[in-house]
DNA sequence: CAATGTATGTCAGAATCCTGACATGAGTCA
DNA sequence: TGACTCATGTCAGGATTCTGACATACATTG
C-alpha cells in the first residue's frame, strides 16, 4: 500500500480521468443508441452531414475520429440502405461529397433526441460556470495534446 | 450553413469534446510509447500492477476499461515474456493476483517516464485553479454519466 | 512544362476487441 | 444442508477497426 514509486498515480492522473469519463460516455452512448440498432460511429457520420452536408468520406472520418477506411465501409453499408447519398463521379478531384436522404434524415432525428438526453445529463450537474470552464479546459487539453508540448 | 435544425451542435457539444480529448490523449500516448513497443493497454495494464500488486485479471480489465476476455489475452501474453507473473492455483476461490517481475516493473520504468511527459504537457497550459477545476468537472461527468440521468 | 508533395478513395490482410458460452468457486438465504 | 445468485477465468467465433498499399487528382515549385 505504500506509495514508494515515483509513478503516475491514477487517482490523480488527468489522463486516467479523462479517459475513464469518455469511456462512461461512449457506454452511455451505446446503450442509448441500441434500441435504434445504431452505433456511435454511425450516429456521428450522420450526424456530422446534417450539420455539414456534402462533406467527404475522408472528412467524415476525421470528424467521427475513424481512419478512412473504416468510415469509407461504413458509407458504403449507409449507401446500400439508403441513408446517405454519393454522387457516382466526383465533381471536382477525387471528392465525392456525401449527403443524408430523407431516409438518413428521419433515422438521425430519433437518434439525435436519445443522444442529447446523455448530453444533457452530463450538464444536469454541473452548474453554468462549471459548464463554460469544462469547455475551456477541454479545449486546452486538446491544444497542448496536439502541438506535442514536452513538458519543458 | 443555416441551423434551422434542432440538433447537437458539435462544435458546442460536451460530448464531442470530450472525445476530441480523449482521442488526442490516446494519439499522444501511442506516439510516445510506440518506441518502446508498447501499447496503451498494455502499459495501463503494467502501470495498475506497479501501484496495486495482486489485482486479478478482472480488476485489471476494468482499470483499463477492457474486457476481462481482452486482459486475458493480453496477461498471457505478458507472463509468457516475462513481465508479469501468476500463480498456478489460485490461493482463495478462483482469482488469481497478478505481480510485475523485476523485468516487468524494468520496462514499466520508461513507459512512465514517456507517458508522464504527456501529463505534463497535458497540465503545462493551465493555472492550479483551472487543473483542480478541471478534476472536479470530468468527476462529476463520470458520475452523472454512471447514475444514468435522463436529464428530466 | 515537368517534378514533387500532398490528399483522396479504395482494396486486401492483419490485429484488436467484443459477444456468447461454459464450468467453477464463494456468498446468501431459507 | 441445498438452492440460488453472483463473480471469476477461459475458450471459441465473429465483428470492428487498423495498417499497408495502390492509383489517381490537385497544388506547388523549379
Amino acid at each position: 500500500m505504500s506509495q514508494n514509486r515515483v509513478g503516475v498515480d491514477l487517482d490523480k492522473s488527468l489522463g486516467y480521468l479523462l479517459k475513464e469519463a469518455s469511456s462512461a460516455l461512449r457506454a452511455a452512448m451505446e446503450e442509448v443508441l441500441r434500441p435504434l440498432g445504431m452505433s456511435v460511429t454511425h450516429y456521428s457520420c450522420l450526424e456530422l452531414l446534417a450539420q455539414r452536408p456534402g462533406l467527404s468520406n475522408s472528412e467524415l472520418a476525421r470528424g467521427a475520429f475513424v481512419t478512412r477506411q473504416t468510415m469509407n465501409v461504413l458509407l458504403q453499408a449507409l449507401e446500400r440502405e439508403g441513408y446517405v447519398t454519393r454522387p457516382a463521379e466526383a465533381p471536382v478531384g477525387k471528392v465525392l461529397p456525401a449527403r443524408l436522404t430523407p431516409r438518413g434524415r428521419r433515422s438521425l432525428e430519433k437518434a439525435t433526441v436519445a443522444v442529447r438526453s446523455v448530453e444533457v445529463g452530463m450538464l444536469a450537474g454541473m452548474t453554468e460556470t462549471e459548464q463554460s470552464d469544462a469547455f475551456r479546459i477541454l479545449r486546452s487539453m486538446i491544444h497542448s495534446l496536439r502541438d506535442g508540448n514536452d513538458g519543458a
